[in-house]
DNA sequence: CTCCTTGGTATCCTTTTGCATACTATACCA
DNA sequence: TGGTATAGTATGCAAAAGGATACCAAGGAG
């Protein structure tokens, strides 16, 4: 396997906290790969698509999102209420950290699984 | 700026959290980037390199790390006791997640500097 | 006149993280 | 004989994150 990449971060400099606390919360993630798989979606459209997420914890983790410019809310005012949600540019930045992320879940599930195996022989 | 990388991850079979989960943890970037950069390190260097850190919360987060194999303890037994870190293969594979993370929060701290600016004209 | 819908708040509670402080074992050194 | 060093553990507490439940506003449908 080859490591093209080369590491060169002076620890005490390091800005990996900054991606990570944006990235950090129980549903922020799929919130997240929802807008961008799927663009806009209306609050009710997350919330039917994400099981188990309650109604307080999505508008919790949608405006900690908005807050720091990665999605967009818009509020139509109309009865009753229509409120749409989108990534910003800014917030689809964050891809290839999630794709990286991703990539390497999904080899850890392997990675896990091999080490249970030999736990077990 | 070119966008190579397509994400298609089907949100709730996202594997983000996997990797997201064993870097959280307040102390734990830091310490990964140290043994990244610097190699093997005694419990006591780490404990004096990182400003603030408590022997517990060392401790601890270190002994969270092994357990998902990213790093790795070595334990000699002499009196004072002597105890090594060093980052594991499997470890290793983390840091195109920590580059990727780093070289984000680079540009998120100019993002948050333009907005300061306009939030004062 | 009452119910339904959407997108929320408010309140209270539990769990998880993180922190401060004190304590320990062992051998060496003066 | 007492102090020092290393790498911890034990205990208790504070703060943050997450969750369950109830409530609300406004207009349209029946």
């Amino acid at each position: 396997m080859e490591q093209e990449i080369k590491l060169d971060i002076e620890p005490l400099l390091c800005r990996v906290e900054d991606a990570l606390s944006i990235l950090v919360g129980k549903w922020k993630p799929i919130i997240l790969l929802y807008l961008i798989k799927n663009g806009t979606q209306r609050f009710s459209e997350l919330k039917r698509s994400i099981p188990g997420i309650t109604q307080k914890m999505l508008t919790n983790q949608l405006r900690e999102l908005e807050e720091e410019d990665i999605i967009q809310r818009v509020v139509y005012p109309v009865v009753p209420p229509r409120v749409e949600y989108s990534i910003t540019e800014y917030g689809s930045s964050l891809q290839p950290i999630l794709d990286t992320m991703h990539q390497w879940g999904e080899k850890h599930l392997l990675h896990k699984r091999q080490k249970f195996k030999q736990n077990n022989e």
